[in-house]
DNA sequence: CTGAAAGCGCTTACAG
DNA sequence: CTGAAAGCGCTTACAG
């Protein structure tokens, strides 16, 4: 493979003229910068990533830690991964994945041995065991996903208080007055995944104002318990005419689950999801839904995390929460007739 | 953050003794070892990956070029990406994840700058256009998919043609006459999806000898089409008793057309599938199905690169097939009664 | 068993 | 506008 040397001895000039004429951090001749460029072609050159990362500090990549936890659900992180991925390329970066289960020890081995510029990390729990590391790292961190504490990151989440407002009112204004909202599995919760807590408390507080009933769990995020859950859940409250999900898994499995009872959306029960399009459109989702947004949020993430490793933004971390959108797919209407029970299988 | 030179200096050595000390790579007393690893442990050393690239010309870097096409179903991708990423680890090599659309212009910039060591291509096309790139670069290259020219490359694929042939006698061994396959969409295999052909070709082929009828489709792969394609077609083949799918987005659409049109697995009609048994899992899907293998197959790859890599294996290129595992949910079962419609919709 | 030195392929002050 | 030199942080023949 031809180094600068062989490009700068085919077109006769230095070496330091060479990297000059390519990075153009000089003013070069364009005599010179011409057969610069023609050497280049003639011997196919392309810069060492190495050498050039020892040499400026500068990587050009950036970590993204991703954890597949077995009790969370996969094809939801895909679309979190895909944007980071893809914004980060656009800004010249490549992506090192990682999906190490033990996350602070990745983290540490990346930062610390200088093979990435900056780190994306998904999946952020209230009490996440990677942010000491972060901090303690040399570059720095981007997180989709709230902590506790938020000192020496820029955070990304979504608005998860609105979004738990958004499902209540959408469905108080259309006249239902007893709601049922499922959520991640309780274990995700403990494990610190406080935007569980964050749409249901705010879900539970509107409910209160308004002065509506809604009934909170947790649900599975694995099939089939999380079917067997729903089913239970719908038996529990046939009067209940409003169905919440903040759960994918749950979303997933609702089709098949209405369609047993048959059942069906808005015209026997009203729904409302919490996922991204993306997410709906793979799983033929036909309820409306607070649009998650995780491309969106991978791409501030992004852009926040380069402008810090390029100095542009040395300024003050920021925590920013993205509001809402409400994609509208038609699964919700006024209750068929409120306080009558919701119709059940015919057998 | 601490370099090699500080570390031989706490240590009251050479830097070259430190490095040995740390290698292993020749013998060194045991006073001096224990002064170098608590120099290395009080000062929290890591060698600079950049550096330890350029001296060794290794990155311990895996590059895996993974292409979203919009026409594929993305989270069937997501698990041959964790089968490499996990595997790599494993061996101890990272993985530089490229979602690029340009997938010739990714695999030349991360080889030709020496980022990786070698790369792992998944969704290979018959005429892959980043081919010749890989036969070009200096690093080994290993493929999930079969194109057509294997010259340079290992090569890992699912016996699709044995998948084909499983399918189809696993139902006539179960008595049924007609049969209908659904595979990926028209352009997948335009593009050059082999895989497509050389199943569906198998699955004719072993229908012609069993003497049973066996229609062939190209299905949509996204919602809402790919439903409406599999009404369509119970709709055209009211006499077909088993229904095989090669196409994952018509397998999880399936559930909901069947439950809309009444009709229950393998009660009213036999289902066979090709997905892996993560994505049952995923989309609780209750159909048998020729396991995929994803996980396999990325490991395989990566296993094999690595050792080629490492020049424990200089030899021949492998072109290797896995054998399909056929996953049982009994979801097949004999003819309602042969040659009499199957049921419909009661409306 | 250990050390001094060269070299990997870049970039970038320093000089002119 | 250009060149010679130092340096980034490692590893590894070469010497002893």
């Amino acid at each position: 493979m031809a180094t600068i040397g062989d490009v700068a001895k085919l077109a006769g000039v230095s070496r330091s003229t060479a990297s000059y004429a390519l990075s153009g951090k000089r003013a070069i001749s364009d005599e010179v910068r011409d057969r610069v460029y023609a050497a280049v072609r003639q011997l196919g050159y392309t810069p060492n990533a190495g050498a050039r990362a020892l040499a400026t500090s500068q990587t050009m990549v950036i970590g993204l830690l991703a954890q597949f936890l077995p009790d969370e659900f996969a094809p939801a992180m895909l679309q979190y991964i895909l944007g980071v991925s893809d914004s980060a390329r656009e800004l010249g970066y490549d992506i090192l994945l990682v999906t190490e289960e033990d996350g602070t020890r990745a983290l540490k081995r990346i930062t610390d041995s200088r093979a990435v510029d900056g780190v994306v990390l998904l999946n952020v729990a209230e009490d996440d065991e990677r942010l000491p590391i972060l901090r303690e790292a040399a570059q720095p961190g981007a997180l989709v996903g709230l902590p506790a504490d938020c000192a020496g990151v820029d955070v990304f989440d979504l608005d998860f208080e609105e979004a738990g407002r958004m499902m209540v009112e959408h469905l108080v204004r259309l006249g239902h007055r007893e709601l049922v909202l499922v959520s991640q599995p309780e274990h995700v919760v403990q494990r610190g995944g406080a935007y569980v807590w964050r749409l249901q408390n705010a879900a539970l507080e509107a409910a209160a104002l308004r002065g509506v009933v809604l009934h909170t769990y947790f649900g599975a995020s694995r099939q089939p318990e999380i079917g067997r859950q729903l089913t239970q859940l719908l038996d529990a409250h046939p009067t209940a005419t409003g169905l919440l999900l903040n759960n994918e898994a749950a979303a997933a499995a609702l089709p098949s689950v209405l369609s047993g009872r048959g059942l069906r959306a808005p015209e026997d029960l009203s729904v409302v999801g919490r996922y991204s399009d993306e997410f709906a459109r793979t799983f033929s989702l036909p309820y409306s839904s607070i649009e998650s947004a995780p491309d969106r949020l991978g791409r501030m993430a992004v852009r926040t995390l380069v402008d810090r490793i390029e100095r542009r933004a040395g300024g003050p971390h920021v925590v920013r929460f993205i509001s809402p959108d409400f994609a509208e797919r038609h699964s919700t209407a006024p209750p068929r007739a409120a306080g009558s029970p919701a119709p059940r299988r015919d057998h």
